[in-house]
DNA sequence: TCATACAGAATTGTATACAGCAATATATGC
DNA sequence: GCATATATTGCTGTATACAATTCTGTATGA
């Protein structure tokens, strides 16, 4: 009736969720029996749903001494930021020749519903997922479903330093606060998708991920070394 | 001293040839005991290739009835050809604002001495080998491999309908016979990153690609066919 | 003819065992 | 004290066993 999911499910899900936030510190060794123990589960099971692990490239593996955390490095982080936008602007396209009226009304439905918490919210988290949220709605709209589980790939990998980015961000807001006026970047994409214009899109897009590549080596420097300072 | 590769390396890359050359027929589902004693393996190392090539699209999972070969539907052939545009357009782009004349030398080095054989080549098999190992180069001067593996694993993934589509092409060609002179999709590329121009690079990409999506659809069919017809 | 129920066979899911290798600690020579 | 060799420990890699589930074929009833 329900979902029968199996032990590696279950495992796969937990672990990818620890991989992302880093809870397995960049370029440990990870020991299995610890682990399975953890959770609860053989080792037989454990170690398959990390081989998916690696194929989706959260972790590494490496003959007869078993698997690794990824590191994180900048240039990682960069190439990963180039890739959702190869894969974001790709997708937007798409949206603009395929999607329906009704479709785009229903992003911006959700853009205008959400965007007032932009300001207001407590949470980075819950700001990221709103983000993501945002941005998984809009490639959905290509209809293409491997740009989706793409863009979805990599917004794991990357979502750690988005976090730390994102605090970073909001730091200096609150300095600055000058953006209060300003059409937000996800607005100024939305409205060049729902005019058809392509050209505006994809450069809107471009743009608004751009910013953040810039900031990526920044970011994971602030992440490396919270990775590595005791939570007080 | 040399590489001490693991059973379930030696079995992973097996696994990945036939499922890239759909030696399982689409949807099919996967024997592990059958397989792993043909593969002279245990279920364990077996189940852990299996895994792996779950996360990267080959293969396909359903909780307890096993692995099964990915479907092979116009859709997604499709899919990935849109994938591939987008991959490899921005290669182009970070190639453009990266790479070193040298290595763009390079890489015409080795248009010059494959491209003679685009017209003499017997087996279709290399002249897509030449294909892939081109675009492959291509991608490497963006400088990043993320890039890198992604084009690889969906060059992977949609092999064995481009080597269908390579036949109805080359087919056609024998009545046209009217190519000639005109320059190469390649060639036009490469000179337009040689000459750094942004535009006329991706665009020609764009085009080179498109074609080839265009046909996808009656690729698959003839593939599809292919599959179920006895080889005589 | 079709649907349903059931029994047996086949196959998957997971735990466990153990051999072999890698890492670490200990001992030895200088 | 330092480097090198050696023993010990621990962990990984793979095979195998068995329980749980799914599948297949047959029989039964409408």
């Amino acid at each position: 009736m329900s979902k029968a999911s199996s032990s590696v499910d279950r495992v796969y899900d937990r672990l990818r969720q620890m991989a992302a936030n880093f809870e397995f510190k960049p370029d440990e060794r990870i020991n299995e029996s610890a682990l399975s123990t953890k959770l609860g589960a053989s080792r037989t099971p454990l170690r398959e749903a990390l081989n998916r692990l690696v194929a989706e490239g959260f972790l590494t593996f490496q003959n007869g001494r078993g698997f690794f955390c990824r590191s994180l490095s900048p240039k990682r982080i960069v190439d990963l930021y180039e890739a959702r936008q190869a894969i974001e602007c790709e997708a937007l396209r798409r949206a603009i020749a395929r999607a329906s009226d009704e479709e785009i009304r229903a992003v911006l439905d959700y853009l205008n519903e959400t965007e007032p918490h932009y300001k207001t919210c407590e949470s980075t988290m819950e700001l990221l997922e709103m983000d993501e949220d945002f941005h998984i709605k809009l490639a959905l709209l290509s209809g293409n479903s491997e740009l989706v589980s793409m863009l979805r790939n990599i917004n794991d990998r990357i979502r750690y330093v988005r976090l730390v980015d994102l605090k970073m961000i909001l730091a200096k807001k609150q300095i600055a606060k000058n953006e209060g006026a300003k059409l937000s970047a996800h607005r100024i994409v939305l409205n060049a998708l729902a005019a058809r214009d392509e050209d505006a899109a994809v450069l809107a897009m471009r743009n608004h991920i751009e910013r953040r590549r810039e900031e990526a080596t920044e970011a994971v420097r602030i992440a490396y070394s919270q990775l590595y300072v005791p939570a007080e």
